[in-house]
DNA sequence: ATGAATTATTGGATCGTTCCAAAATATTTG
DNA sequence: CAAATATTTTGGAACGATCCAATAATTCAT
């Protein structure tokens, strides 16, 4: 069932076919309407993939995410996803699960497959080199939260130095002295949000305390983790902040695990601003960074990059918003 | 950069080249080194397109999620995923939102993409008729979650009726003759697991009080909605049965805005046992259906179905189990 | 009515691969 | 050593679309 049998029902050429398929205005609307409907009765099914080869062009748009279990990535995942989708796109999405291997795995498999873009949240310890990498390969490149080296590429994340401070100078405003820092694993978001906690630290005058920072995995049981050995900590710390909301969740177990409850006993400040963080027992307290706001933002540098490869470099930063519900 | 260029550069054919390619033994070693060797010096890479094109194959299998900020569905999908990229495909991944006209968007272009095969999570409201609609284009189909009516089709899901009799039979053997029901919108799934409900009940002999099942979305939101309108039943209600684990959360935090406890003051459990029920506060008792076995199986099923596509069709269905944790 | 200008349509070449039958080369055998 | 057999290699025709230059059909002006 090719355009050819199309053309055979509806008399015409393959040529008319084809031009009728794309919406040119050359073909007499009579004949393109005898096209259509010799289509229609025919149950012709456009043959993407074929008319890609010949046009050199492609619709699909490669995703790859580190870790879909979070929540914040499977927000920004759905943002950018219909943003794609809107624009005529469809998108190859692969999950590394923190592996680089199947991170190369995928990224080539993206590349024989001639996606038009893709769009990138690096597994830890993804080389620098990977933006001129993909770049050399001739394919518009997003990087998404985290920052890969210094060089010059399209990114989309959030201000984690400015979020962090925010929330920490919260806890500092409602006159705790003593606060914790939890969860995260180390790479260039781990190092950006300490870096506004000993920010928001220092402008108030408060001495850094190392071991006051305590880090676990970014996840429930790493926030649990941590929570459990911050409060062991002596004398006794009643604040802390979160590498993200997760940790926070994970947190949240914890202190109810030991009979305190987030808000009377202990304040405690999430990141991220994921859906949950409205509804946890207690709702949380945390930086709003829009996630699935993040995910279109990312689509829309991507589509533009697409449509004008020339363009200038384009970062879209999250101005974080503090979020004050009832845990801090 | 084709095949001929490389077939130039090692002074062979590009049948020699696309032989080597494929790692066909009828190239003399030696040949295909040189073949390799002259592939890599060039940086050839393989056009997958053009490849499937000619073999009228395709590595690429569509999935469709209904309601990715679930984490349930995340953890499907991860399964899938991994599973099927193993498999040596690659996954052409869409979200539906719940919305119908999405849904069959997203099927036309998988099919104008040549899909080798569909994962599907049907939105609610998908026509039974839809996996005949599928088969007829020739595309395997695995159904997930959801029933699509009583056709015979290629499934993967759990036993829900079966899962929530447990979870309920549960509550009921701690001593609780007034159980709620709590979230969940109309559909096969909740049907089947008010089914489960409803048999516990009538195992104990306990009647059915309509008035203590509360609709709600299953969200959150719409857990700590439900669970509040519940609080407020005369005479007091102590425990409950939720749709699924988030449903769960949002009735945990409505509990807590109460001041209340689950686990000391209300028996709650939930459903799927998502990843976060175990650190959730309190750490919620739930039915665990392995959520990513979910994914894994449907994949399996799948691939299965596109290997050999006069099998018997299959059904997986995860027997549930109890894990009981504090909430009930 | 005729040539020029305009508008519609078309055939062949092409995209980068695979497949097939046939040709070239190497190996075995009587 | 020639014939028979086995092993390697190859050219050309697909796959299903698009694109371009060329042709056919209309319309317009004179």
């Amino acid at each position: 069932m090719t355009i050819l049998d199309v053309a055979a029902e509806a008399n015409v050429s393959k040529s008319t076919v084809s031009l009728v398929l794309q919406g040119s205005d050359l073909i007499r609307v009579e004949t393109a309407e005898r096209v259509r409907e010799a289509a229609r009765k025919l149950g012709y099914v456009y043959n993407q993939r074929a008319a890609d080869l010949r046009r050199k062009s492609s619709n699909t748009i490669g995703v790859v995410i580190n870790d879909l279990m979070n929540p914040f990535f499977a927000e920004v995942l759905v943002g950018l996803e219909r943003k794609l989708v809107d624009a005529g796109y469809i998108v190859l999405m692969a999950h590394t699960s923190e592996d680089l291997g199947r991170q190369e795995k995928v990224l080539l498999t993206m590349r024989e497959q001639h996606a038009a873009g893709i769009a990138l949240c690096p597994t830890l310890g993804t080389p620098a080199s990977l933006t001129k990498t993909v770049k050399s390969w001739g394919i518009p490149l997003v990087v998404m939260v985290r920052t890969l080296g210094s060089g010059s590429y399209d990114f989309a994340g959030s201000d984690n130095a400015q979020g962090v401070q925010m929330a920490t100078a919260h806890l500092v405003a409602a006159g705790h002295r003593r606060i914790g820092f939890l969860g995260g694993q180390s790479g260039p978001v781990l190092d950006q949000r300490l870096q506004g906690y000993r920010a928001a630290l220092a402008n108030a005058g408060i001495a850094f305390d190392d071991r006051l920072v305590i880090a676990a995995n970014p996840t429930r049981a790493g926030g649990c983790e941590s929570m459990k050995a911050l409060l062991d900590v002596r004398p006794p710390v009643k604040a802390a902040a979160c590498y993200n909301d997760l940790v926070a969740f994970g947190a949240l177990s914890a202190l109810g695990e030991r009979g305190l409850r987030a808000g009377a006993d202990f304040a405690l400040m999430g990141f991220d601003n994921v859906l949950d963080a409205a509804h946890s027992n207690p709702p949380l307290s945390t930086v709003d960074i829009r996630p699935s706001e993040l995910g279109e933002q990312a689509a829309a540098i991507l589509l533009a990059r697409i449509e004008d490869p020339g363009l200038a470099k384009r970062q879209y930063l999250a101005l974080p918003k503090l979020v004050l519900r009832q845990s801090g």
